[in-house]
DNA sequence: TTGTAAGCGTTATCAC
DNA sequence: GTGATAACGCTTACAA
């Protein structure tokens, strides 16, 4: 039904030449066999409403025919849009990440969006560089963990247009679109816990904190809740090191050497956690009756751990699910989403009790 | 010393207009500021060698002074080469592949490219999508888990001269680049271990094969074993399910329900191990006294489970990382890398042990 | 409803 | 060594 348009040639290709050549079809071969406009091809590829039943048919089929599929390069030239969202994240090694990249994903594919992965190893001039990156790369809007970064940043974004939410924290006091939960006062809530067991001398083992907004919050958080039983924050025992369950290991083992040692240890993240609980069990120490030990995210690893780890629960699916829907509802110009609050709910398993009695 | 030039405009420009408008510069604003050609600015970018020191430091001055910095759509359509390679994996819940990933992700951001993330759910039809979608984005190249699909999708990939690496597995008889190791031949290593310990009734508790080929070889590596100690292959009771704990814990129920049931419990991976694990735990069996189990992939939680679990190391980040400079270097249009076949070595852990005498 | 044609911002092939 | 200028493949006013 085509054939009789399918050696029609426009002008601007070079040489007649065989309809198969090695090189992908084009718009304008789609158009030339279907003996329409390369405009009204590209119609009823993105409008299809704006065409007439029949011609969209017989494009179709030429599409189909021809095994076409369009060049996103030029689609994304053309139209200033990529349809790729772009996300930053500390690092994937992080099961925590991995599985909240994993939800934000899904729901990009489901609408046709593609991910583009950047890691920033909890650097900040990484994180910077990887900005400056995927903005370049055309990514049309940008996932971002935390809310720290240097202002610059913020306005580079801002001036590109390039809408940004900022996950795993939640901050309605700061100006952009987020959605998590207060790191703050979540791990206030568990600290709250360890002092009404009874713990008077307490242990924290962080992230580094000079760029780690939620590392930070978390070790406010523990000395609010000091402050709140009338215990000096300052007399917090902190170890700041990398996330990794040798880390935690190493950091435990420091803590302990000490005299006048904590009786509870409180974990920024669960691997720093069951590196603390594997640490205690190769000096001898049982957890929780000779220390308790908590942990941070609720990751799988807390709870097959040897004792089930006492944690607070980070919403990573809902998060990356909610970060994805509201970048792409922004990007479609509908009403703006707002900000979401999520819960973190504390777990109490096995690895808090009671200090013993001195 | 660019501002004389600062007023050349192109006749392309529509109208007089501040330096200063909110659109991004472009490579004529640049070569404008600079007083040179589009050409020399582009030359400057990306064959610096062919622009004189003078007319060089010129146009840098410019780009900077405009923070300027290049479309990427522009320059894929006009290059046909966007520096995105692809990666379609199963999923980014399973720390194996998150963490691979993630060296992947390293290597090729240590060289300018950037990562496209799709993923497949372990389905094939699915993943077939995602091929298709990630090359119609332009990804320059794909990584590929596993050697299991359609032949058409070989030959369609082949025809676009999409480069591709299947890693996760090695078969050198296979026509693709790849880096890995032998599934088969890693499981077969570990079932003889296991046979040597005294079991004979054995228990598998496996992903689907129909769409897994690592899946489905390591199964064989069982049967392998079995059958070179003399024990009839189809005696192996075999449970197909999907990769998580809580899966890993229902089939071992299951398993363990019948009369005449196994001794030994050889798992995909480490996630249905620790499952099974779990089960067992919970059902009042002791491993490895009352029943052994064995997992795949050597993941953390295989490591910090409450019983160091046996199981089988796959070489994650080793394959990431050599995905990335090996398809960068087909990119690079040097000389084609090898495939690469990596050691999967047994790590013999707490889980293994001889039956108990009926 | 459909066609015409002007971009979109680069790269690359020529001349000079 | 540098500058015109024609692609690259698509979208999108504007016309018809």
């Amino acid at each position: 039904m085509d054939s009789h348009a399918a050696h029609i040639h426009y002008g601007h290709m070079h040489e007649p030449q065989d309809i198969n050549t090695d090189a992908p079809p084009t718009l304008a071969d789609v158009a030339a066999a279907a003996g329409v406009s390369t405009a009204t091809v590209s119609r009823c590829l993105n409008n299809p409403e704006l065409v007439t039943e029949k011609t969209l048919e017989r494009v179709l089929a030429a599409v189909d025919h021809l095994g076409y599929s369009p060049n996103f390069s030029a689609r994304a030239l053309a139209s200033r849009r990529t349809n790729m969202i772009g996300a930053i994240i500390p690092t994937m090694d992080n099961a925590i990440f991995a599985r909240g990249l994993q939800a934000f994903q899904e729901e990009l594919q489901k609408n046709g969006c593609t991910l583009l992965v950047a890691s920033s190893s909890y650097k900040q001039d990484l994180e910077e560089e990887q900005i400056k990156a995927l903005t370049a790369r055309g990514a049309d809007a940008l996932l971002l963990i935390g809310y720290h970064r240097d202002p610059g940043i913020y306005a580079f974004l801002e001036k590109r247009r390039i809408p940004v939410l900022v996950a795993w924290a939640y901050d309605p006091a700061k100006p952009y679109l987020c959605v998590g939960f207060r790191n703050r006062d979540a791990m206030k809530r568990l600290a709250e816990k360890v002092l009404e067991a009874g713990h008077r001398k307490l242990g924290c083992i962080t992230a580094e904190t000079a760029a780690n907004d939620r590392a930070r919050e978390r070790v406010d958080g523990i000395r609010d809740a000091m402050a709140a039983a009338d215990l000096a924050p300052d007399t917090l025992e902190i170890v700041e090191t990398t996330y990794s369950i040798e880390s935690g290991d190493q950091a435990f083992r420091q803590l302990m050497q000490d005299t006048d040692t904590p009786t509870a240890i409180m974990c920024g993240n669960d691997v720093l956690a069951v590196g603390a609980l594997r640490a205690a069990a190769d000096m001898g120490l049982r957890v929780p009756e000779d220390v308790s030990i908590t942990g941070f995210d609720n990751i799988e690893l807390a709870s097959v751990s040897p004792q089930p780890l006492t944690t607070v629960h980070v919403p990573h699916r809902r998060m990356g699910q909610y970060a994805a829907q509201a970048l792409m509802k922004v990007l479609s110009g509908g009403d703006v989403p707002a900000s979401l609050e999520l819960p973190a709910d504390l777990c109490m398993r096995a690895t808090l009790a009671p200090p013993r009695k001195p």
